[in-house]
RNA sequence: CGGGACGUAGCGCAGCCUGGUUAGCGUACCUGACUGGGGGUCAGGGGGUCGGAGGUUCAAAUCCUCUCGUCCCGACCA
């Protein structure tokens, strides 16, 4: 292409709205343009990078038997009302009315549109599996779009689905998609790691992420620095404690006056305690009411873990109202001791003797409490998030490093949830009735291209991996009007694009300053500069974008050299 | 949803507190000349419902009320 003729429009300065690199540098380089919050118009430069990615999906699903779809993004209430999700899905979830004032949603993700076509033209085990995938655009009202079109409300996605027999054959495929997921990154030039993580309202049973290592990351990732195992901190496992000794004479429950002293530092400072000899009660909610769960002072409560080790449907932190209804809770002096609610305590807690707890009535607490005497625990279990340097449990001596990452893909193995509320059934070899098991797995387009200028820029701009540049050679000619540049140019671009590699010409009238910063700012992996002095002696300058490194090569014969040079960027 | 900030030319900003010529600066844009190896120089030029509505006032970008939009922090979330 001729960069006269194509719509780029380059920024100097970054615009007031952005906060990430990414952000600003899609912006500054003509990529994207927003229409709305988190709504964003693809430009020509950005849509080539965005094919880019989607070509490398697109590869990767095929060789693993995935068929592209194209599903309608409206879709009617009465599926998600038949997967229960129509409700639960909540605010997030764009409704609109047609005409006659039939509900519909923008979809946010396609398994009740997916599952709802198996379930009609499959009925055999013969028939299993099926993966089907498309690239399309998805809709989520995000109560708070952020960073560019790495949180869009409006975004491109591919989404994948499963169906088979048995759990068995889900996991094949699963465990196929996770390493197509690794080919994808992996050829989008991205430093990533495959993390196990929790489902959330995606449900099912087994889940991982891909995540892009970047600060600008909304994820934390726990992982060991040394067998490898990697998860979302939402529910990366702690080391259960070791069995402690108690100490020869316990000490007796005893109340002391602490009046203001709410917080576990005022308390530990006041009576001249470590912070783990205090364990904190924290308050929360769940769809039967109020329950406690129970954490050292010094770590963190998990909701999420302990949402799973309840099994209930949601938890989060009590609010003020279901507190003040349940009588005898004081903020800042909750204890379990005689405590009239369901009460999960973590590993950790079991192995403590002689701590501290709330005393249930204000400005007391209790100390030398005593695990076996004092409480009643109606389940211990892994509910403190993990934090940097804590034991991994899956190996001997092994320790957490916790880093930001990007989400750029999911995958899920579903279960039955969607096929047993939409009925998607199939006859086995004996004739008798299964719900079919499915996956699903997600991959964001726009987040993972985002990702990837996260990982790849320095102060002048973008420094595309070769796999997403959207040309891989740019040429620049100090002065185009000078005839003998103007051939060059002209020779090697024609070239270039007989070899089949993506070129662009820089044929616009501008000096040669603006023309270097716009090709250091929108990435071009590679830079082809003519000029007449050089010209004059033969010679033109490739310089390669990463590195800043030139050197002068003879024209014309550099130009058969050039797709070898591209191999090794 | 709670807290905070901002909205003035395509983009980036000043002016507002303390109301008063024709609303300004940088950049981008148009014309011409020069220039030609890292956003060049000179000259001339076009572009604004000061987010919107209402109010106060002789007079509002500036003060007040409402409203819309955008961003940030938090909560939440693939």
């Amino acid at each position: 292409m001729q960069f006269s003729k194509l719509f780029i429009p380059t920024l100097k300065e970054s615009p007031a709205d952005a906060e990430v690199i990414s952000h600003k540098l899609m912006v500054r380089a003509g990529m994207i343009r927003q229409l709305a919050s988190g709504i964003y118009s693809i430009l020509p430069l950005g849509l080539r990078v965005l094919r880019k990615v989607e070509q490398i999906i697109r590869e990767e699903m095929n060789q693993i038997d995935g068929q592209e779809v194209f599903l309608p993004s409206i879709q009617p209430a009465e599926l998600w009302i038949e997967s229960k999700r129509w409700d639960f899905y909540g605010k997030e979830l764009l409704r609109i009315k047609d005409r006659h004032g039939r509900e519909f949603c923008y979809g946010p993700t396609h398994e009740e549109v997916i599952t709802d076509i198996v379930r009609k033209e499959v009925r055999s085990y013969r028939q299993l599996p099926i993966l089907l995938y498309q690239i399309q655009t998805k809709f989520r009202d995000e109560v708070r779009p952020r960073f560019g079109i790495m949180r869009g409300r409006e975004f491109m996605m591919k989404d994948a689905y499963s169906f088979h027999a048995d759990e068995k054959d889900t996991q094949h495929t699963y465990s196929q998609m996770a390493e197509a997921y690794g080919n994808i990154f992996k050829r989008c030039g991205l430093d990533f790691k495959q993390v196990q993580a929790d489902s959330g309202t995606i449900g099912g049973s087994f889940s991982h992420e891909f995540a892009v290592l970047a600060d600008s990351g909304e994820d934390e990732i726990g992982f060991c620095d040394s067998c490898g195992y990697a998860s979302n901190l939402e529910l990366a496992g702690s080391k259960p404690p070791s069995p402690s000794t108690p100490p020869a004479t316990l000490q007796e429950l005893k109340e002391v006056e602490t009046p203001g002293k709410k917080s576990v530092e005022d308390i530990a400072g006041f009576l001249n305690l470590p912070a783990r000899q205090i364990v904190k009660t924290i308050l929360l909610e769940n769809e039967n009411g109020l329950v406690a769960g129970l954490v050292r002072g010094d770590h963190e409560i998990n909701t999420i873990k302990m949402r799973n080790l309840i099994g209930c449907e949601w938890l989060q932190a009590a609010g003020e109202e279901a507190i003040a209804k349940h009588p005898g809770l004081h903020c800042g002096y909750v204890g379990p001791v005689g405590l009239d609610l369901p009460v999960y305590a973590d590993n950790e807690i079991s192995a403590l003797h002689d701590f501290v707890t709330g005393a249930n009535k204000p400005s007391a607490h209790l100390t030398g409490v005593q695990v076996k005497r004092d409480l009643k625990i109606k389940q211990f279990g892994d509910l403190r998030t993990v934090k940097a340097n804590d034991p991994c449990p899956h190996c001997e001596g092994g320790r957490y490093q916790v880093k930001r990452g990007i989400e750029v893909g999911h995958i899920f193995i579903l279960g039955t949830k969607y096929s047993s509320a939409m009925k998607a059934v199939y006859l086995d070899q004996q004739g008798k009735e299964n719900a079919m098991v499915m996956g699903c797995y997600g991959i964001g387009v726009g987040r993972t291209a985002a990702a990837a200028i996260e990982q790849n820029h320095d102060d002048r701009g973008i420094v595309w991996p070769r796999n997403l540049a959207p040309f891989q050679v740019i040429v620049i000619p100090v002065n185009y009007s000078d005839e003998e540049s103007k051939a060059a140019c002209d020779t090697i671009y024609d070239r270039l694009r007989e070899l089949g590699i993506e070129t662009l010409l820089d044929d616009r009238s501008d000096r040669l300053g603006p023309k270097l910063k716009d090709a250091d700012l929108i990435g071009i992996p590679l830079q082809i500069i003519v000029g007449p002095k050089n010209l004059a002696v033969g010679q033109v300058e490739i310089k390669i974008r990463k590195t800043n490194e030139s050197d002068l090569r003879p024209y014309p014969r550099v130009i058969e050299d050039i797709p070898n040079i591209l191999k090794d960027l």
